[in-house]
DNA sequence: GCGATCAGTT
DNA sequence: CACAACTGATCGC
C-alpha cells in the first residue's frame, strides 16, 4: 500500500498539547473558564480544610478532571467518524496487541476523620428567624391551604416482610429468601462500621489508615444512640450481600414499651452495588446488613429521605452536597467524606471515582472500580449528554461490568430539548412578555426545587438585571451551593428583588393570585415560570394580571439520551435504579438491544458511539506506558514511508487511510482491507474499518481506514501507539466474536 | 422536638 | 394523565 495522497494531518503530540492529556494533574483552571460550579468548589475546598483532614491530595489520587468547556450540542458534527462503526467493522482477524500492563494510577484511601461532636438538634428546613421584611415568613407559608387529612393507613403493610427475612443479592435474578444470619456482632462492632470493616475477612480488611483513630473511643461514644444492627461479619467473603429486612432503627423494639413494632421498608437490591458493601441512596431502610459506606448522589430528598443525624456510617458525598447536609441534616462530621467531581477515592479495597451527573448542583455518578477489576457506574440521577462520552474514566475503562442507570424517561415520549435551549427559550418568552408589556410593572416568579433549576432563573436575573428573592429554606440551601453568580443576584429582601424564586408548587394560578395580592402595591402584573420535564409544548397562558408560562426543562435524561449513553457504554448488564411505580422493587426495563451485542447484525449498530475526534480530544485519557527497552515497530506502511528510519518516530503508529479504500467508495464497492479479505459486516456504509494484523510479530499498531469524504484531506493521523493498543482494546472488548 | 409516613400539588 | 420533588399534615413517641 503505497502513500501516496496521504497527508499527515496533525500529531497526536499536538492534539495533546491542546488537550493536556493525561500527563499532569490539571493546572488550576483560570477563574475566567471555569463554571461557577467549579470555582465554589476551589473555595469551599479552601474554606473547609481548617478541621477536616482532607483525602491524600496526592497528585495521582485525582485521576483526571473533565473540567473542559462542555459543548452542548447533542450530536456529533456531521463530519466526525463514529468510533462504533470502527468497533463494528472490525476486520475478521483483527488481533489486539495487548501492551506491557501500563501503570495504573493507586489512590490512596481518603483517611479516616475521627472526631467531631454530636449536634444539637434542628429541624430540616426550619424557617428562617431573621429577615429584613416582616412578609417573610408569610410568603414562606403561602399558600398555607388547609387540608384534612383522611385516616391514614396501618403502617409498614407495603413489602412487609417478616424480621427474619433477608434478600439475596446473590443475583439479581434470583432474590431468594433466606433465614437471617444468627451471628450478632457486638454493640460497637455494629455501630462502627470501621470497626465492622475490620471484622471482614482479611483480603477485605480496610487499610490501616482507614480506622479508627482515635481507638475506637468515638466508635464506643455512639453506641448509646446508635441503633443496633443485626449483622453476619463471619460470613464468608463474597460478593453476596444480604440485606436485612428487619432494622436495627427500629429501636422501639428494643425498649420494651409494648409498642407495636416498625420496620423500616425492605431495601431493594439495586441500593446495594454488587460486589461491594456500599448502598447508594439507600436511607430509609434501616440497617442494611453487611453494608458499610453510604453514597449520597445528591441532595434531592426522595435520594435522602431516611438519612437523619443519627446516621453512623461513612458517608460519601460531594463537597456541595456535604455542605447541604451538614446544614439541613446535621449529621455527625466524622462521617461525612467529601469527594469532587473527577477525583477518584479507594474506599474498602474499591476505587470510587465521582462523576458529574449533570443533574442538579453538587449531583455525582460513582464509577467502582472492584478488587476484581469489575467496573461499575452508578449514574445516581444524571443527564446523560454527549460530552459525558469525553470522560477519561470511560475510554480508560473500556468496559464497564453493570451499569446502575437512572431511567426515569425510560419511554419514547419523553424528549427534551437540551437545557441551554430551554433556558434561551425562557429568556425570550420573558423578553417579549416585558416588551409587551413594558410600561407595566412586572414581578416574575419562578418555580425550583430546593436545589435545581438554578439555570433558568439565574439567566433570567442576569438578562434582565433582576434581584432574586427565593424562601429561606432553598436560600439557605443556594448558600451552600457556593456558586457565586446566584449569589450577586440575591436578595433578602423580597421587596427588592422583582425575581421571586419559589416552590414549585406555588406555580399555580390560584397560588399566585394568592402571591400577588402581597404585592399589589409594588407591581401591576406577575409572570410566573415553571420550568418542568412536563411543560413540552404547553402553552403561555397570558391573563390581565397573572400570566404562567412552562418551560420544557429536565434534570433527567431524555428516552434518546439515554439510549446513546447505555450504547457509548456498552456495559454487560443493566440495572434500573427508578421504580415504575409504588412497588420499589420493580423498576424499569432498559432495552436490551441497546447494550447486547449478540452476532454481527448487531454490531452495524450506529448513530450513538463518539467520534474519533472526540476521543482524540478527550483530555487526560490514559496513555499506555511503554518501557524504553521495548523496542518499537511499525506497520509495514510506516516502514516504507521512513525507510526502516525508526528512531524518528518511535512512539506513534499511523492511523490512515488508503487511496483504494477512496476509490472504493466513490464507487461504492467493498473495501479491501490489506491482506485480509473483509467480514460480512464491512458494508459499504462502514465508515471506519479498524484492522491490526499485528499480532504475530507482536507490533502494538492499528491502522484505521477512514473513508469519509470530509477526512479526505486529512487522511492520515499519528496517534501514539498506546493509544493505538487503547483503540485496540475497545475494539477487541467490543467484538469478540472476531477475534481469532 | 423528632422521625415516619401519608396525601396532595405542580 | 404521565413525573420528581417536594410540602404539609398527622401520628407516636
Amino acid at each position: 500500500m503505497s502513500n501516496i495522497g496521504k497527508i499527515k494531518i496533525k500529531a497526536i503530540a499536538d492534539l495533546q498539547a491542546t488537550t493536556q492529556k493525561n500527563v499532569q494533574p490539571e493546572p488550576p483552571l483560570t477563574t475566567k473558564n471555569r463554571t461557577p460550579e467549579q470555582k465554589g468548589r476551589g473555595r469551599a475546598r479552601a474554606a473547609s480544610t481548617t478541621k477536616k483532614i482532607q483525602p491524600k491530595a496526592e497528585p495521582c489520587s485525582i485521576i483526571a478532571s473533565t473540567a473542559f468547556k462542555r459543548s452542548s450540542k447533542k450530536t456529533p458534527l456531521p463530519g466526525q467518524l463514529r468510533i462504533d462503526s470502527f468497533f463494528a467493522s472490525a476486520v475478521k482477524n483483527y488481533k489486539v496487541n495487548m501492551v506491557p500492563n501500563s501503570s495504573s494510577k493507586t489512590v490512596d484511601p481518603p483517611l479516616a476523620k475521627r472526631k467531631g461532636n454530636p449536634r444539637g438538634r434542628k429541624r430540616l428546613f426550619e424557617e428562617s428567624t431573621s429577615t429584613s421584611f416582616a412578609a417573610t415568613d408569610k410568603l414562606d407559608a403561602i399558600p398555607s391551604e388547609k387540608r384534612v387529612q383522611p385516616s391514614r393507613r396501618a403502617k409498614g403493610k407495603e413489602n412487609a416482610l417478616s424480621e427474619s427475612e433477608v434478600i439475596d443479592l446473590c443475583s439479581e435474578d434470583e432474590q431468594t429468601i433466606k433465614t437471617k444470619p444468627s451471628v450478632v456482632a457486638t454493640p460497637c462492632q455494629t455501630s462502627c462500621p470501621v470497626i465492622a470493616s475490620k471484622l471482614k475477612s482479611p483480603e477485605a480488611s480496610v487499610p490501616e489508615t482507614q480506622l479508627c483513630s482515635p481507638k475506637d473511643n468515638l466508635c464506643r461514644e455512639e453506641i448509646s444512640h446508635v441503633p443496633k444492627k443485626f449483622s453476619s461479619y463471619n460470613s464468608s467473603p463474597s460478593s453476596t450481600v444480604t440485606i436485612t429486612k428487619e432494622s436495627p432503627l427500629a429501636k422501639n423494639s428494643k425498649k420494651g414499651t409494648g409498642r407495636k413494632e416498625k420496620r423500616p421498608k425492605p431495601c431493594p437490591p439495586y441500593k446495594v452495588v454488587e460486589g461491594t458493601t456500599f448502598c447508594v441512596d439507600g436511607f430509609q431502610f434501616g440497617d442494611i446488613d453487611r453494608v458499610t459506606h453510604y453514597f449520597l448522589t445528591h441532595f434531592h430528598a426522595d435520594h435522602y429521605i431516611g438519612l437523619t443525624k443519627k446516621f453512623c456510617y461513612p458517608l460519601y458525598v460531594s463537597p456541595t452536597t456535604a455542605r447541604l447536609v451538614r446544614t439541613f441534616i446535621k449529621i455527625d462530621e466524622t462521617y461525612i467524606y467529601e469527594i469532587d467531581v473527577d477525583q477518584t477515592l479507594t474506599v474498602d479495597g474499591v476505587e470510587v471515582t465521582a462523576l458529574e451527573a449533570n443533574h442538579c448542583p453538587g449531583a455525582l455518578m460513582f464509577f467502582f472500580k472492584l478488587r476484581s477489576g469489575e467496573c461499575i457506574l452508578h449514574t445516581g440521577d444524571f443527564r446523560a449528554s454527549a460530552d459525558m462520552e469525553s470522560l477519561p474514566i470511560f475510554w480508560n475503562h473500556a468496559n464497564i461490568d453493570l451499569l446502575y442507570l437512572d431511567t426515569t424517561y425510560l419511554n419514547k415520549n419523553y424528549d427534551f430539548c437540551h437545557q441551554s435551549e430551554s433556558v434561551d427559550r425562557a429568556v425570550d418568552l420573558v423578553r417579549v412578555f416585558l416588551e409587551k408589556n413594558a410600561s407595566k410593572r412586572i414581578l416574575i416568579v419562578c418555580g425550583s426545587y430546593v436545589i435545581g433549576k438554578e439555570k433558568i432563573w439565574l439567566a433570567l436575573a442576569k438578562e434582565f438585571n433582576l434581584r432574586v428573592w427565593t424562601e429561606s429554606n432553598r436560600s439557605t440551601a443556594v448558600r451552600c451551593l457556593k456558586w457565586p453568580e446566584l449569589d450577586s443576584v440575591l436578595t433578602e429582601d423580597p421587596r427588592e428583588a422583582n425575581l421571586h424564586v419559589v416552590a414549585m408548587g406555588k406555580i399555580s394560578y390560584p397560588s399566585l393570585v394568592d402571591y400577588f395580592s402581597l404585592f399589589e402595591d409594588q407591581y401591576d402584573m406577575l409572570l410566573g415560570i415553571r420550568p418542568s420535564g412536563w411543560e413540552k409544548n404547553t402553552k403561555p397562558s397570558y391573563g390581565k394580571r397573572i400570566s404562567t408560562i412552562g418551560i420544557e426543562y429536565s434534570e433527567h435524561s431524555s428516552y434518546k439520551e439515554l439510549e446513546r449513553f447505555v450504547r457509548f457504554l456498552k456495559p454487560k448488564r443493566v440495572i434500573s435504579t427508578v421504580p415504575v411505580g409504588r412497588d420499589l422493587f420493580v423498576t424499569g426495563d432498559v432495552p436490551t438491544q441497546w447494550y447486547k451485542y449478540e452476532g454481527r447484525a448487531c454490531m452495524l449498530s450506529t448513530g450513538y458511539q463518539p467520534s474519533i475526534s472526540t476521543f482524540l480530544a478527550t483530555p487526560k485519557r490514559a496513555l499506555a506506558k511503554f518501557s524504553s527497552d521495548i523496542e518499537v515497530f511499525l506497520s509495514p506502511v510506516e516502514e516504507n514511508a521512513f525507510e526502516g528510519n525508526k528512531d524518528n518516530i518511535t512512539d506513534h503508529v499511523t492511523i490512515m487511510s488508503s487511496p483504494t479504500e477512496e476509490e472504493c467508495f466513490r464507487n461504492d464497492c467493498e473495501i479491501p482491507v490489506k491482506n485480509e479479505p473483509l467480514g460480512p459486516d464491512s458494508s459499504p456504509n462502514s465508515e471506519i474499518v479498524a484492522g491490526n494484523n499485528a499480532m504475530e510479530s507482536q507490533i502494538p499498531y492499528v491502522e484505521i481506514y477512514i473513508k469519509n469524504e470530509t477526512l479526505t484531506q486529512c487522511n492520515v493521523i499519528e496517534v501514539q501507539k498506546s493509544e493505538a493498543v487503547l483503540l485496540s482494546r475497545l475494539a477487541s472488548d467490543a467484538s469478540d466474536d472476531w477475534l481469532l
